[in-house]
DNA sequence: TGGAAATCTGACCACGCGGTCAAGTTTCAT
DNA sequence: ATGAAACTTGACCGCGTGGTCAGATTTCCA
């Protein structure tokens, strides 16, 4: 009752000893990372309207104060998700660069695309949802960041035009094409598995397929040329 | 005050002297579009969980007790509207038929999908927008009656593709290729504007020019013969 | 022209929401 | 060892929501 060190009624001091006790720092970036994870779930489901704090925080297995400690309101919660996915967003198109292979790049990026809507379908809804609700909270970074990420690369798609590599196309809508096709796979998963006949989610091998031909039908489409 | 049959504090009646009165059911037709039409707009800007019916009522420009007379609770309104949706959605494949040129009947059916997207934005998004979030009232209907209208629509690319007028391309993959590039216009037309420095949504010449790209892209892409 | 049926609406209600708070417990630099 | 700061959480609150209802008004046809 006094072994005021090895004492074992704390359950933290336990794991402490096994080695597993996270850092003040280390709970706090664990927790966070739970509630975003919880929360990209119930928005995806739900809408930014219908999700609720305390489905949340069901969901991440936390009491709804707790979530309100770590983010202030719904909306900076909101907030923070479409940030995380931003990121994933954004760094895609860096395999469109002026020097590389059309075909190669091309090929890459549209893969890289299905891939995300494979691995990360809930984010994908999440950035779909704030964008078909009018983006209240995304318009800014819209039309700045994002056009001028596709200005850039749509100079890198000008360039192979010059270079008589590809047919000479509008670069953006060629970008909204891409886009679309992709993500399509994740927003309307459950259409797409409809269509498909699957029980719910695509299978892998419709991802694939997905792959194969909008790749091939883009290339084609586009007249797409490679250097070698 | 005693004239009872020309006294004038009834509108209606004023109404009807001038022969503007609607019957019964006029006014009750009336008032159900008013109200679909208003409910369209505000599930599109809000999805259906931040819709308010006060808000629908507003917009519609009647007390919120008569929305709920003709529509007994939210989610039969929401239904109501989704019903609206579907019948445009059905119709547009008709052009998709096996004696038809495939040039001619796929640049139709590309023209009145993007025709759609300009026209109905809103009523694309509450569609987008219930697949979105796991169509937990369509479910049934993308299992059954659209999963079988594909197919039967498929057999016509199968025919045309027997025939050599086409690459032996998916036809599933295809639709949702084709859907997906035409409704983006429609729900993704914040992003759209966006990207192409459009003040609010994209402008007419925009979705002429995405008309001509998508057309030629898919139509080349697919190798896609005409008859001619 | 009477009166049943349909339509309209202001006032109201229970509920669940986002958010707060005070009283704890745990961590950790000193 | 100490105590300030960080974290945790059950209980609570005001508000706006979806939905109801009773009573007034209008329509329509027998």
């Amino acid at each position: 009752m006094n072994k005021v060190q090895t004492t074992v009624k704390d359950k933290k001091a336990l794991r402490r000893n096994a080695g597993t006790v996270p850092s003040r720092e280390e709970s706090r970036l664990a927790n966070e990372q739970r509630i975003l994870h919880a929360a990209e779930e119930v928005f995806a489901d739900l809408g930014f309207g219908g999700a609720t704090t305390s489905a949340i925080a069901r969901k991440a297995g936390l009491p709804k104060a707790n979530i309100h400690y770590y983010f202030r309101t719904k909306e900076d919660l909101f907030h923070a998700v479409l940030e995380n996915i931003l990121k994933l967003w954004l760094d895609s198109a860096d395999v469109l660069i002026e020097t590389a292979d059309p075909v190669d790049a091309i090929s890459r990026y549209i893969k890289s695309k299905l891939e995300y809507s494979r691995n990360r379908p809930n984010a994908s809804k999440v950035f779909a949802s704030e964008i078909l609700h009018g983006a209240p909270y995304l318009e800014k970074y819209l039309r700045s960041s994002l056009k001028d990420r596709v200005e850039s690369k749509s100079a890198v798609f000008k360039a192979w035009i010059d270079e008589g590599l590809m047919d000479p196309v509008s670069p953006e809508h060629l970008f909204f094409l891409i886009w679309s096709a992709t993500q399509t796979y994740a927003d309307f998963d459950i259409q797409v598995a409809a269509v498909l006949g699957r029980k719910s989610k695509p299978r892998s091998e419709d991802f694939d397929l997905a792959t194969e031909f909008i790749t091939q039908t883009i290339l084609k489409g586009c007249g797409i040329k490679s250097r070698k």
